[in-house]
DNA sequence: TTGTACGCGTTATCAG
DNA sequence: CTGATAACGCGTACAA
C-alpha cells in the first residue's frame, strides 16, 4: 500500500508506518486532528463536519442522522478536539475568564471551595478559567504588567482583592474589563457570604439545643480587614437580642495593649474565665474553636457537654480534627457560582454597574 | 468632521460621537484595538507595527528608534493589548497550562502557595494557567468531559490528584498531552517536597537549641493517603539514630482500635502522658501543634520553655495563631516552581518520561 | 443539505 | 527595513 502525500498530511499515516523515501516524513508533522482531518476521512467538507459536531442540523430523515452519527464517530476515533483558540477567534469572544488574587506572600487567601463554584458555572457555560496574580507593586508600571493584563485573553474578571488593594481595583476600570468582586461587601459588583444572618443562623441551633447563654469567641480585632469580623459579630448580637437573650458574652474588638499580646490560647482562658456559666460559643473561625475547645478541656469543662462550640469555616472542622466542634460552613462554593453568573450577564449585557448579592448560609440541619 | 466609514471600522470614533445616518453604526462595532488599528493611525503596515512590538528590529540608526518609539506609544495610547488567541493560531502553541484537581467535596485541596509557585514560572515565561476540575465520576463517559479535556487549549498540565486517582492519571497518557504529577511521590514525572529530609533539617533545628529528647507527634494513622505521612516520620527517625538519640518517641500509625477514637486532644493528652521528659515534638501538620501546644499548657508544661514545638505547614503557623510553635514550612512553592520548568522541557523535547524531582526544605535560621 | 470562501488577529515568509 | 500575503483552525453566510 502506498501512501501519497496528501493522505500523509491528512494524519492518516500512524506513527509507525513505513513511508517511501520518496516522501519523507516533514519535521514538523502534524500533532493534532483538525477538522480538516475528520472531513477528508469521511469525505465531506469542512463545514459539513463543523456544522454536523455544533448541531446545526435538523436531522430529520434518518440517512441523515445515521451519516452523522457516522462522522461524529470517525471524530471520535480520530480523537478530534477543537481547537479553542480558533473558536475565540471565530467567535469573537474568549468564552473565559480570570480569577484574580494579589499573590502576595503570606496575605494571598481564597477558599478552595469558592475557586471550585465559580469552575462549575464556569465549566457549565462551557468556558475556561484563567488564574492570574496581580502584586499590587506591579500595576504601577505597564512594562511589569502580568501576561492577562498586558495581552487580551478573557472576557472578565472575578477579583479576589481585600478592600486594602483599592489602588488594583480602580485599575480595572481603565482595562474596560467587566468585573466581579468576591468575597468583599461593597455596595455594587459584589458578592459575599451573608455573615450578619450566618451568625444568626447559628445562634438559633443554639437555642434549639436549648443553649441560652451564648457567646461570642474572637481571636484578632482589625476590625476593618474584612467585613465578617464585624459582621458576625453584629450577627449575634442582633439575634441574642431578638431571642431576648444577653448579648454581652464576647471581647471587645478593640483590646487594651494588655490584651493586645495575647495568643489565642490565652485569649481563650481569659474569655472563659471572664463567662464562666457559658453554655455555647460562637467562634470566628476554626482556629478560634480548636484552641477554645482545647481550653475548655484544660479548664476542666467538657465539650460538648457542658460547652457547645461552634466555628465559621470554608470546610467542616470535625473532618479533620475529630474535635466536637459544629461547623458553620460558610456557602464559598454559592459565593463563586453567583459571581459567574453576575460576571456572565455584565458580559452579555455590556452592563457595568450591578447591585451585590449576599449569599445566605446553609440551613442547619436541626 | 466627516468620518470615513474606514475610520469608524478602524476605531476612531470615539463612542459619543455623532454618527451621519448614512453611516449607521453596526450593533456589534469594534471594541478592542487591533494591530490594524494601530498600523492605519501610524500609516505603516502591520507587519511593521508587529515586528517593532516584539522587538524583532535591530534598532541600529536613530531614526529608527525614535519611529519605533512613536508607534509603541500610539499603540499604547489606543490601549492595544495582542489577542491571546490570534497569538495562538499564529503560533501553533496555546502557551498555556492547566492545573488539575479531582474537584471532589471535602477532598479536594491544593497549597495556595503552590499554585502561587507554578503561577510565576508561568508568568515568566509569559504563558498563562489555566485552572481545572476532573471528578473521578466523569472521566468514564466521553460526553461529560470537562470543557479542557474536551476541547484542546493547553500544552500540559499539572496534576493535584492523589494516588487514590490512578484511573484518572492514565487517562492522561491516552490525550497525548504532556504532564507533571504535583505533590505526589513516584518513580517519574512527579515534584514533590522532600519530607524526609524536612524532618531531619527539624531535627537540627531542635539539636542546636540543645533539645535532645524529641518526640513525633501525627494526628492520623492511614499511611498510605501521602507520603509525608510516612516520609516525616522516618526522616525523623533515621535524623535521630544519626545523632545518637532515642527515636521511640512517638506513637504507633497503625492504632489499636481503642486508639482510633481519640480525637486530636485526646490523642495529643496520650502522647504527653506516654513521653513526659520529652522536651521538644515534632508535628505532622500545624493542626497537631496547636492541639500539641494546648494539651502542655493544660498539663501544665510551658511552650516554649519546656517544650519546643514544631509543625510542618505550608505556611507559618505563629502569624496566624500568635502560638509559640516553630513552623517547618513546606517549599510548596518551589515545588509548583519545578513543576513548571518540568512540564516546559517535556514540551519542548518531546520527552514523556523525566524522573521525579524532591523539592529540599528551606534550611532555617538557626 | 452541501461545498466554497471569507473573516477573526497575529506571526512568518518572501519579494522589493 | 518594509509591505504584501499566506498560513493557523474554526464558524458561518452565501450560493448551488
Amino acid at each position: 500500500m502506498i501512501m501519497s502525500v496528501a493522505d500523509s498530511k491528512l494524519g492518516l499515516v500512524s506513527p509507525n508506518m513505513p513511508v517511501s523515501i520518496h516522501n519523507p516524513e516533514p519535521a514538523d508533522r502534524k500533532e493534532t486532528t483538525t477538522l480538516a482531518d475528520v472531513a477528508a476521512r469521511a469525505r465531506v467538507s469542512v463545514g459539513t463536519v463543523s456544522r454536523i459536531l455544533n448541531g446545526k442540523y435538523k436531522e430529520k430523515w434518518p440517512s441523515m442522522v445515521s451519516r452523522s452519527a457516522k462522522i461524529r464517530r470517525i471524530a471520535i476515533k480520530l480523537g478530534y478536539r477543537p481547537n479553542t483558540a480558533a473558536r475565540s477567534m471565530s467567535h469573537g469572544r474568549f468564552q473565559a475568564i480570570g480569577f484574580v488574587t494579589c499573590g502576595d506572600y503570606e496575605i494571598d487567601w481564597y477558599p478552595i471551595n469558592g475557586l471550585s463554584g465559580i469552575y462549575s458555572v464556569v465549566e457549565d457555560m462551557g468556558w475556561r478559567l484563567l488564574i492570574n496574580e496581580l502584586p499590587s507593586a506591579k500595576i504601577k508600571d505597564s512594562a511589569l504588567l502580568p501576561q492577562l493584563f498586558r495581552e487580551s485573553a478573557v472576557d472578565g474578571l472575578i477579583v479576589n482583592l481585600l478592600p486594602m488593594f483599592s489602588r488594583t481595583i480602580a485599575y480595572f476600570k481603565k482595562l474596560r474589563l467587566p468585573y466581579v468582586l468576591f468575597n468583599v461587601k461593597q455596595k455594587q459588583q459584589c458578592v459575599y457570604p451573608d455573615d450578619f444572618s450566618g451568625a444568626a443562623l447559628a445562634v438559633s441551633w443554639l437555642l434549639s439545643r436549648d443553649v441560652r447563654r451564648i457567646g461570642y469567641f474572637c481571636r484578632s480585632c482589625a476590625a476593618d480587614i474584612h467585613y465578617s469580623m464585624s459582621d458576625r459579630l453584629a450577627g449575634f448580637q442582633n439575634a441574642m437580642k431578638a431571642a431576648n437573650l444577653e448579648s454581652h458574652r464576647y471581647l471587645e474588638l478593640s483590646p487594651s495593649d494588655d490584651d493586645r499580646h495575647m495568643d489565642v490560647l490565652q485569649r481563650a482562658e481569659f474569655f472563659l474565665r471572664r463567662f464562666p456559666d457559658v453554655q455555647g460559643v460562637i467562634c470566628y473561625e476554626s482556629e478560634e474553636a480548636v484552641c477554645l475547645t482545647a481550653t475548655a478541656k484544660s479548664l476542666g469543662i467538657r465539650v460538648p457537654n457542658q460547652l457547645k462550640v461552634m466555628g465559621f469555616n470554608e470546610r467542616v472542622i470535625r473532618g479533620n480534627t475529630g474535635l466536637p466542634i459544629e461547623t458553620i460552613e460558610i456557602p464559598f462554593y454559592e459565593v463563586g457560582q453567583q459571581c459567574v453568573k453576575m460576571l456572565h450577564s455584565m458580559i452579555e449585557s455590556q452592563d457595568s454597574e450591578l447591585p451585590s448579592v449576599a449569599i445566605p448560609y446553609r440551613p442547619f440541619r436541626f
